[in-house]
DNA sequence: CTTTAAAGATGACAAATGTCATAAAGAGGT
DNA sequence: ACCTCTTTATGACATTTGTCATCTTTAAAG
């Protein structure tokens, strides 16, 4: 089976290649770092999976993914993510896309391609589990859009609420995002000062009502 | 790797047995052929993935799939159907099935399981075209369908989980009922242990996820 | 009248949580 | 270079939380 590989670290492509190479049945026909290139790589030479990362700059990997399903419907593209970006999910379902994995779990995007080439639909784990979530959020148009950054929670911030509000515990949140502890009851401290709220309890409530 | 296959039809069973042995790294260790059976085979075996057809005579295999995700968290359960069965999908998913795909495609059903084996959740791809309508139709209509005598939760249990996911603390909630501090930290406690949670936050998640 | 079951309470205890003061490292701007 | 802001990290601390074993009271069932 013939791969195409794109993602921004030259790195990870790298490992990829060698890691999906040594398993076999699977041959890296080339390697690209935009999704510019992943287009043309594409076209080039129509691969049987593209394997693509999100997050890149001159052109990320949906945009990309977007114009390649639209000239290609039959194009089996896997996206991969760092880390499970809620907002993105949705859309690489409506795009088409065959599958949205994190690529941390290098060993097991090896069967993911296969499942894939073999005309199936793959989600990793962790990214499963936020879609019962994002379809009540994302499809009943009712209220929802809760602007959390007029009260002044970043980015990150944001990140942590969505995981306060998944029942994870301190602990549990410092390994996902890779912060000690304590860092993160210090987050959790001030977003509860900018909300007014008590604790992490009544922070998922808050949560589950704005959304 | 080893796997249950369950199917109402033993000519399925077999077929699939033999089909995915002869592919290598695959042992069957039992068939069988209702839920009910699913379940007790699955507690004895503990198999690393659970091939279940849905449609079957004595339980289903969406049931057997929930009681089976209820008791051992972790299951891999890869469910069947013949068609797309549009009502079953979006029931999967909440579940925690780790995938629903036809049992037509044979040849694509090892590489679905290897994937399933390797922590992805898997779908076929004509059930995955279909999500985003079922997204946007099952969202506005049903919802709060979650039984709550049937995790055993009594009337006045059910009214502090209510309290809880208003984000009252121990003290508020014992004086909203009129009880103390202590006796409803006991109701939540036992709370948590029958619905296999850790914390009143999950507590409160769950409550959204399920309301 | 016993026996039993339930609802409620208490106290002890470990773990998790939230607050606060403080500090190191880095980036950016002057 | 100096200052400032941001991000991350610590440690100390008081509170809250969840668990458990043990009671009392009340009500129901025999």
């Amino acid at each position: 089976m013939n791969i195409i590989i794109v993602d921004d670290d030259a790195l990870v492509s790298l490992s990829l290649k060698t890691i999906l190479e040594a398993s076999g049945d699977i041959k890296v026909l080339a390697t690209g770092i935009s999704g510019k290139e992943a287009i043309s790589l594409y076209e080039e030479h129509k691969p049987d999976v593209l394997l693509m990362d999100i997050r890149m700059e001159e052109m990320n990997g949906l945009d990309a993914a977007c114009v390649i399903m639209d000239k290609y419907p039959d194009a089996k593209i896997l996206l991969l993510t760092t880390f499970a970006d809620d907002e993105y999910i949705i859309k690489a379902i409506n795009i088409g896309a065959k599958g949205y994995i994190l690529k941390q779990a290098f060993d097991t995007i090896a069967p993911a391609i296969n499942a894939v080439y073999n005309g199936q639909t793959v989600f990793g784990d962790e990214i499963m589990h936020k879609i019962p979530t994002l379809m009540s959020t994302s499809s009943n148009g009712e209220q929802s859009d809760f602007n959390w950054e007029a009260h002044d929670i970043s980015p990150k911030e944001y990140e942590i609420i969505c995981l306060v509000a998944e029942g994870l515990n301190n602990k549990e949140i410092a390994n996902d995002l890779f912060l000690s502890e304590g860092t993160v009851r210090n987050y959790i401290s001030t977003i509860l000062e900018k909300l007014s709220l008590r604790d992490r309890t009544q922070l998922a409530c808050f949560y589950y009502k704005h959304k």
